[in-house]
DNA sequence: GAACGGCTGTGAATAGAATCACAGCTGCAG
DNA sequence: CTGCAGCTGTGATTCTATTCACAGCCGTTC
């Protein structure tokens, strides 16, 4: 929409095959983010010193996870903004709007129902489910709620293939294997609970508290930790409190 | 509450301080909640082998995570399960309810506010922020919502040194500061976009999009993936559509 | 009390991810 | 057209995490 339209060319100019590492995949959501951004401020080209510095990982690292996916970087100009956000959302699939249901319709679920992050990043909830009588027919955010024992039916109809869950715990494996069964291949679980992947089928968990008890460890841990001055490791960032030797980002900017 | 009052001894046998490495802490989270499941149901002793089947690691990565805090294990009976609980509880310091704050009543605030995996956990959200002159003042799910204005001082009323975010994205950065600078040394952030922590000062990030995404991709690029069988990595699980030698977890219990 | 089966904790080995560092290319300047 | 500055992609290296495998110990059994 804004930059060069010099494009038409091929968008995967090779299919090198390699080994992509899962670390490599989670990043690739915060790079197409930022490509997106630059992209909506008018920028064409970007090297990888800078992206790098944008997203916060190294530009090593910027640049052995995109040339994992081919060869995409203009040795002098940098990478195409534009092109690289496209291409990126086509390797994680997210270049077309695809449907995805929800299950349970509790207090998470519907916050959930709300959440507009999910569609900009092209998923769009279209069916909700819950076992409750009270929830079943009605409409939240604009989404029907349907009794989970009309799953399959509805999970056609709407052909979603990825499914969020948030259900209450009792019955999770049997309503995970089930929804597998349906024809799903890929299930967000928010339920603190540990459930069996079914054949064929990738399930990612989210543990919200997790992260809060981490974060409590980290804390306590901190007295006495040599310091580890800014480090960051996936998505735990920390600072440390004397930065000795570094620049001069401390409270400026 | 439940087992063998030997205690009583040292619970920390000793101060090992090896290199903690920031998976080990995650898992570690795991780990407790089983030991109190197992406890809950009488369990007395448990052996590495079985644990670890249970949560879904390798036996020898459970004792080596285990190990990287003192020693535990009895060797010819296993670990005493009441006794972990206590013990990693005490080395996360969730051992007793600590408060913590929100910020942001929205949708996603308020089903925070509401999301009873806090309080099992060991957190309770004392207070809510916000900057929505309709928000303040008002109770939501029993917790009264404060301006950010005054967050110094209510912080300090509550002895709050962990919060959560769920805020607009606007001005992220200098609430977080603002956080920071008032004696909060961790941040759970659930707004999807880059902060920067500040000096001493830990920040966990969770995007909610991003693992659809990363499901997304792995869905896609699962057709040609060579058989990687039953994988787990993280907190991302698969299971192969063809089981070929593997014993028999199909589909049956 | 002696012998043994089997488990933990841990050194050594392996696998995996991040970083370094540079060959080779590309656009630009003159 | 030639020379140069500086970037990408990637082999080599370092660093980190996981797995292997076993010494040494514990409770139990005879």
């Amino acid at each position: 929409m804004s930059t060069s339209e010099q494009t038409g060319t091929t968008p995967q100019p090779n299919r090198p095959e390699k080994r992509v590492s899962m670390q490599t995949v989670e990043r690739l959501s915060a790079y197409r983010k930022a490509f997106e951004e630059l992209d909506r401020d008018g920028v064409e080209f970007i090297h990888s010193q800078q992206l790098a510095d944008l997203v916060g990982v190294t530009p090593a690292q910027l640049r052995r996870d995109l040339a994992s996916f081919g060869t995409f970087g203009n040795i002098s100009r940098g990478y195409n903004v534009y092109q690289m956000g496209r291409t990126i959302s086509r390797i994680m699939g997210t270049d077309e709007t695809q449907s995805i249901a929800l299950f349970g319709v509790g207090d998470l679920g519907r916050a959930l129902l709300s959440y507009r992050g999910f569609e900009e990043r092209g998923f769009h909830i279209a069916a909700a489910f819950d076992v409750d009588a009270e929830k079943v027919g009605r409409v939240f955010a604009g989404r029907r709620c349907y009794h989970v024992d009309h799953l399959e039916t509805v999970l056609r109809e709407f052909d979603i293939h990825m499914v969020v869950v948030a259900s209450r715990p009792e019955g999770l494996q049997t309503l995970v294997d089930r929804i597998s069964a349906a024809g799903v291949h890929a299930i967000l679980n928010f339920v603190p609970n540990r459930v069996r992947a079914p054949e064929g089928c990738f399930i990612a968990n989210t543990d919200i508290s997790a992260k809060l008890e981490l974060l409590s460890f980290l804390v306590r841990s901190e007295v006495g930790s040599e310091s580890l001055g800014a480090r960051a490791q996936g998505d735990v960032a920390f600072a440390a409190v004397a930065p000795r030797d570094v620049t001069a980002e401390g409270m400026g900017a």
